[in-house]
DNA sequence: GCTTGACCCTCCTCCAAGGGGAGACCGTAT
DNA sequence: ATACGGTCTCCCCTTGGAGGAGGGTCAAGC
């Protein structure tokens, strides 16, 4: 017979978590004493406890553990913990590569100035124009008409503001400095009975499971350097790019003067590489 | 100017969390009624927004996150977090080996009886005896003669009881039936003066950091059983026995009549395969 | 017999990052 | 006027024990 201390020493389990185990119904002492409430395990104790350890140490939960010990057949539970350690296994791959990713830009002069979000984009109507464009800036004067073009068709129709969400999508497989194929879009709250026009389609984007976000802030003049870092981070994080990227435009010349404060959203949508 | 909840769907932050981030002071809404106390954000907090979300995708903790945005340098912190990533991915690996192990054990008929823990085995003073012996059967009888001879030359020599700890060391780096080369150990609480034998010596076995142990329960004759578990698991494993493999009895012909109650530990010293 | 130090007991609080819910306001649409 | 949805604060809950307070026990030494 032994003490709590000692069969704490023989075991390497602490005498917490003995305690513990007796209070969760996984190992009881051999005997309590009911005078002064003292345990006396024996090494009857032994295997049980050898059992725990070794399941704890396999990341099993007491109730898990207490399954087990309880008998039941261990296939599906060994399986789900299989499959649990696998999903830890690519979340913390995942976790490191973005460490590694942040490290190396650590020393670069624009270092951390952008972070990427993984995120689901949800399912959303919007109204849009597919169409060429000469170059960027002619998104200063094209996309206002749509806007102006939609309100005029449909004087009642009501953008989405709960979040607002108005975007470009890049149609083009490589970058290009003229003649872009984009398509604007903004989000409505509902279709109503809006009229379409001659360019301008209803059209219900699909959800996008997983986007790698990055969040920009400042003109568009450096917005490369914010498409850099986003397709930086998803090769080195082992994802692939699935659809067009989005721009998603946050704050802009509409509501902020000063374009050091305007916000731009890229949104790229991936796979995972797994 | 949003509502908690309309903020909470932009930055796909739940409100909860919001809450707590304020009250952490990771983020401060932009205004806060004082007489509903209702929270109201705005987009200048989505870029801080977005860097908590980014780096709790990459594990930090709330602690390490306010650090970041009070402008701490990120060199240590990151490197600190690769470390940390890095253990954890050897440690979730190890667990998913020895899942593996077990579920494919899970068939046989010995299925689960041997579950195998890593743990640390103490540095200890022992009196002990190398010998080589014709074979197993010896035991019981070469091991008391020890013993007693011990006892003979040191009437007050006091054994380890505290867990005693009584064991053999294979020196043969392969099975064999016969002539085996073993070392019979007991440990005690100290040398004191006592005295060596002839072929009874004191000895200071070192500590072990880390040995691969299962708990073997029934006669010897099915020991070999688990030494097929645990060199089966270690190999599984990635692990890589470092010493020769010791075989510590726990309950035995000494004090359990029935021998379906004996208890021996194998314990194999082990290095990771890291 | 007394003291001392080691050991044991129960009970309470604490950790991380929020989740869940109760009860009470607030705001707006019908 | 009322119904519904959003928001507030406050409290408890999660894991696997760790740490400590306050008090009882056990064996050895003086």
């Amino acid at each position: 017979m032994y003490r709590i201390g000692q069969f704490s020493r023989f075991t390497k389990v602490t005498v917490k978590a003995l305690r513990f185990y007796e209070e969760e119904g996984l190992l009881e002492p051999d005997w309590t004493d009911p005078v002064n409430g003292y345990r006396y395990y024996s090494t009857a104790q032994l295997p049980r406890a050898h059992r725990i350890v070794a399941l704890r140490q396999c990341g099993f939960s007491i109730p898990e553990i207490r399954q087990v010990l309880a008998g039941k057949n261990l296939g599906p539970l060994f399986v789900d913990r299989k499959r649990e350690l696998e999903k830890q296994v690519i979340e913390t791959a995942s976790q490191l590569a973005s460490i590694n990713h942040y490290l190396e830009n650590i020393g670069k002069e624009d270092g951390m100035a952008y972070e990427i979000v993984v995120k689901e984009l949800p399912c959303v109507l919007v109204y849009g124009k597919r169409m060429t464009v000469e170059n960027y800036d002619s998104y200063f004067t094209e996309i206002p008409k749509i806007g102006e073009e939609m309100l005029a068709a449909n004087p009642r129709l009501r953008c989405a503001d709960d979040p607002p969400y108005c975007f470009i999508i890049y149609h083009d497989g490589e970058y290009r400095e003229h003649d872009i194929d984009v398509e604007f879009c903004e989000a409505v709250v509902d279709r109503g009975n809006g009229k379409e026009t001659d360019t301008i389609k209803f059209k219900l984007v699909d959800r996008v499971p997983q986007a790698a976000c990055v969040l920009h802030k400042g003109p568009y003049s450096t917005l490369a350097f914010a498409y850099r870092a986003v397709f930086d981070w998803i090769e080195n994080n082992g994802y692939i790019p699935s659809e067009s990227p989005r721009e998603s435009y946050i704050d802009g010349i509409w509501n902020k003067k000063d374009d050091a404060e305007w916000l731009t959203e890229i949104q790229v949508p991936v796979t995972g590489s797994a």
